[in-house]
DNA sequence: CGCCCACTTGATTAATATCAAATACTGTGG
DNA sequence: CCACAGTATTTGATATTAATCAAGTGGGCG
């Protein structure tokens, strides 16, 4: 829980009390093993989950079986804050490393919100920021060659993971192999290998396979074109938190 | 505002007052130029727009120019509901044919839905497909060819076009270039025209620049590994409806 | 008419996929 | 500890896809 109260603090101030509402949000984490869905295409989730640890990713298939990843989640994620409008899930989530997740049940979400509306800002800022992470995976996926956009999706996974502090000396653990990379990026695994090798020699990142690092971060970003301001991070957090909350009804 | 209520009531039944209410929600329409940028990034907007005719569009650039297309707007659809958390654009929104907006205050937005929680439901559910387009497009950039892709881009118009009357004898008017057709699907114009001749080869579509003409709807979805699902159009009306509104405490 | 666009066509090049094989790494059973 | 199987990564060669470059064609419109 403590990831998710680190990321949502880089929006907002939170009191004692909502931290402690955080805190007791959900029971205890249930571990998933790699590879294995979370919850999949077609299902009517009741609850939502909040990753604790890991790596999970947001995908979607075609029926000829092409896959393509959609999104990462870190720890301190939640996936699908809103999914109980819809019917039927239109994508998977599943585990890319060991992970462990709490499920959060509806009623629990709306409660606390619903008291809390600072809160739900917070939260909604979460859900809206990972949209606009999902617009800027468009954009380099239409516009960014393939290196650009592999080196765009390291700067990202080492921004999200400095909010939640997964770095430590430039390094974030991301164990994940080339086929995922492929995946993510839309390229063929061949391609992937090469392409990481073109970064290794520009003397941009390392990555084995379970520690990506960042030797030359800026470098990286300037090859990437990565540009921060889409995580909405810090983005004059006391102006936001002196506004009036959205649902002040409630409490 | 005709259209809006008609997109909604795949989602939901109204009742009068809901559609009284509903279409109470805006001012006069405002006319904007084709190309003419409506919110740009970094704005701030105190305001949601909804397109009342015409087509508009979500882009995004790099900082060398490079553009992407990240969605369409039509009739009835409103653009970005909850902007109001984040401080800032990480996109823009503009002009592609020949639009009508009509702009919705913040407070218009929040007294309506705060009174009438179905449609709160449905203004969420809209926004939700809209996420569900956005990612099934990232599916199509990374995993569908280029013929697949701009098919597939074809039957989301036609079926989102259906959905507020907009299609007559398998067409509807789609007034743009193959150089928005390129930005939108991430490929060259001179690709975008010999992908368009080959699907006007295999007898799939007419296109002239002004009206999309579907002359073989299966065989384009099916060409094109279309799965309307991701629409979450009528997805069991009756079953949504009944259930208890999410913030039934209002009213 | 003549100019400006958009569209089209052809030729060439660059990016990326595919195919095939070799190498390295990981865990397991003996 | 080793042998081995299975998987992941790397390399090389070739094919395909799509971009770029360059030069038409064609339509609308002042």
């Amino acid at each position: 829980m403590d990831a998710l109260i680190r990321k949502l603090e880089h929006f907002t101030q939170f009191t004692d009390e909502e931290r402690k509402a955080l805190a007791s949000l959900s029971d205890l984490p249930v571990m998933v093993s790699p590879r294995q869905d979370i919850i999949r295409e077609g299902d009517n989730p009741t609850g939502v989950n909040l990753i604790v640890e890991g790596y999970a990713i947001r995908y979607k298939a075609l029926s000829d079986g092409r896959r393509q990843i959609l999104g990462y989640f870190l720890a301190g994620d939640i996936c699908d804050l809103r999914v109980f409008v819809l019917k039927r899930m239109d994508h998977s989530i599943a585990a890319l490393t060991p992970v462990a997740v709490r499920v959060i049940s509806e009623s629990r979400i709306m409660a606390i919100t619903d008291r809390y509306p600072r809160i739900m800002r917070a939260l909604w800022w979460a859900t809206l920021v990972e949209e606009s992470i999902s617009r800027e995976w468009l954009l380099s996926m239409g516009q960014r060659t393939a290196a650009e956009r592999m080196a765009h999706l390291f700067c990202e996974i080492y921004h999200r993971a400095r909010f939640v502090d997964l770095v430590e000396g430039h390094k974030v653990a991301l164990p994940l192999r080339q086929t995922d990379l492929a995946e993510t990026t839309g390229l063929s695994v061949v391609h992937v290998n090469r392409v990481l090798q073109d970064l290794r020699k520009r003397g941009l990142i390392a990555f084995d396979g379970q520690v990506l690092t960042l030797l030359d971060p800026d470098g990286l970003e300037e090859f990437a074109l990565f540009d921060p301001l889409y995580l909405h991070m810090d983005e004059d957090k006391a102006m936001i938190t002196t506004t009036q909350p959205i649902t002040a009804r409630a409490g």
